[in-house]
DNA sequence: TTGTAAGCGTTATCAA
DNA sequence: TTGATAACGCTTACAA
């Protein structure tokens, strides 16, 4: 049976019906009370028998709305961007919207393939998860006329809607919890700060309290994501310099924790023991890492959710000027920076 | 300026290029050389003062082919199931189709959601991520009648393509390398058997390497992944039971093989000291838990590619019989395996 | 309350 | 080598 299976169009519909398309259609639309009892049945009966579904594409076309959004992510591997996805998606689901996940791999041509891309689907608007993204390709997006709104990050000197963290309240957390737990010198790790704004808010807080401690030790270092030679370099040095007191690391995000303890594995140096350690971002396995690492966990879900909120907001054509939302996060201790 | 940027149609771009839209048409598709040079160029100039993109949605209308693939993932929160998207999506570049991607959540009212969706956005294919995936979910999805390819699981009685790894030669070699290193008690640790026919074949294959064995001892225990309770009393029993000799556990998945390091994390039984542990599945923490993890590695990517490459074969009319492709895994030594 | 017809942006058919 | 014109499946005036 069920040969080819060619899809039923909403005129078979009509002519199962025995009635015209527009009668289908306002069925179809929530216009039900316009149609008698009798017509209104002959149409759901039909539909069921023929098992109909209206082609999403012909309803774009003619309507001019799509209810296509698109996704841009950079990293999907990273578990920080898959939670904001779940946000972003339960959202689209709530709203009626369907999502068009791009992931770029931090490439440019990628990116342009997929702007490309969402722009022939005619997505209504673009949610870009900027978290790990290099800046040459956050800047591309300038391009974009759609609405937009970015996570976790800014792109500098353009006017858009950003969702994150809110980074200096959390910063400021971090490093006081660092200081309660008796630790004197300490040393903020982070990826190249550049014109990434969320590095600079993190690294500029943690130095505002650090000011208010003169007698305390501050410092801060550079390194990329994938030179753990540098890595281990800047680590050991400080360590050497800073083994008599208490020291402890602050690390600037999860993937660079995930390369710091690495590298402490590789020097044989024990969080929690010679040395604190707290990142940002919560880790699945923070708590099987030797002692157990502290982190500073970020609503990633909701920063989704409410993402996807606001650029809906803006299709819907709310012309405000751009704002920013940030959340608050959550500091969860664990042993590598208990008291001694 | 660009004050409502009303996006360039076809139209348009024959209008200022004085011609007709068949010959724009043309141009689009790859029929270039039956045009003049004259009006090629005439073209060309017109698209890129227009900034035209083609509208995917009347193409797809038009042609009846949306170069859409759907994929269904229980849970995007799993390495794996990220890791296997990924080659997913570089076929599809590859190939020139677009990728919907949704999450179901393990849900069947989400999977429904999703399948309606993506019948209504009519994709060609379907490729099913069945990692993690409930029975019942699963089962589901045989309403389909699109070209559908199944990872990493099989439906049972449902003839489908299925790609993945090549369970029994994994297990065999995850279980050969626990007998290399001398233990001699062994504990099969999986999620419910059930008829899921991947827990299934490994174990067998754990039970037909132990039989030719019959000095050593093999067990095995069921449990679902958040019953952290039950998981205790199976550990703590087996240890109990076999402290005198070395013991090891041998886990089916990488979900399952968190929530076992959690366990021993809490009973301070310490992997590769007191017990062996391996797990299926590479986990990117697995070499900063305490002495690290031994892992089995599936080729994630590659098993992505080849899926969708299958479901494109079946969408260009591919009538063969159902087939299974399968791929080695990789045995990744660490601390929690090693001789004494 | 119902139906006819035009049109959304493409491609395919056919004629010039 | 070109270009009208008719679909594709749907919504929406407008008419009845």
């Amino acid at each position: 049976m069920n040969r080819k299976a060619a899809r039923a169009t909403i005129s078979d519909v009509a002519k199962t019906a025995k009635t015209g398309k527009t009668s289908v259609s306002r069925y179809l639309n929530g216009e039900q009370h316009v149609l008698s009892t009798d017509l209104r049945l002959r149409i759901k009966t039909a539909i069921e028998a023929l098992n109909y579904r209206p082609s999403q594409m012909a309803r774009s076309l003619k309507r001019g709305r799509t209810k296509l959004i698109g996704l841009i992510i950079a990293d999907i591997t990273n578990p920080y961007s898959v939670d904001v996805m779940c946000g972003i998606e339960a959202a689209c689901r709530a709203r009626g919207f369907t999502l068009l996940i791009c992931n770029t791999n931090n490439k440019v041509d990628q990116e342009q393939y997929y702007l490309n891309l969402l722009s022939s689907y005619q997505v209504e608007g673009i949610v870009v998860n900027a978290v790990g993204m290099h800046e040459e390709v956050l800047n591309h997006l300038q391009q974009t006329l759609l609405p937009m709104v970015l996570i976790d990050r800014k792109i500098p000197d353009f006017n858009c809607d950003v969702v994150g963290l809110n980074n200096s309240e959390a910063a400021q957390l971090a490093t006081g919890h660092l200081l309660d737990q008796g630790y004197r010198s300490l040393l903020f790790v982070t990826e190249p700060l550049g014109l990434v704004n969320t590095r600079n808010e993190r690294l500029n807080a943690f130095n505002t309290v650090m000011k208010r401690h003169p007698a305390y030790h501050a410092e801060q270092a550079e390194v990329t994501l994938n030179d753990p030679a540098t890595l281990d370099k800047i680590l050991t040095d400080f360590y050497q310099r800073h083994r008599t007191e208490r020291c402890a690391l602050l690390v600037v995000n999860g993937a660079l924790t995930l390369q710091v303890a690495r590298s402490m594995k590789r020097l044989g140096l024990i969080w929690g023991e010679q040395m604190g350690l707290l990142g940002f971002d919560e880790l699945e396995w923070a708590e099987l890492a030797g002692v157990g690492i502290t982190t500073l966990k970020q609503p990633t879900w909701q920063i989704g959710y409410s993402a996807l909120e606001q650029v809906i907001r803006r299709i819907d054509g709310d012309n405000t000027p751009a704002k920013e939302q940030v959340y608050s996060g959550e500091l969860i201790v664990r042993g590598s920076t208990r008291k001694e």
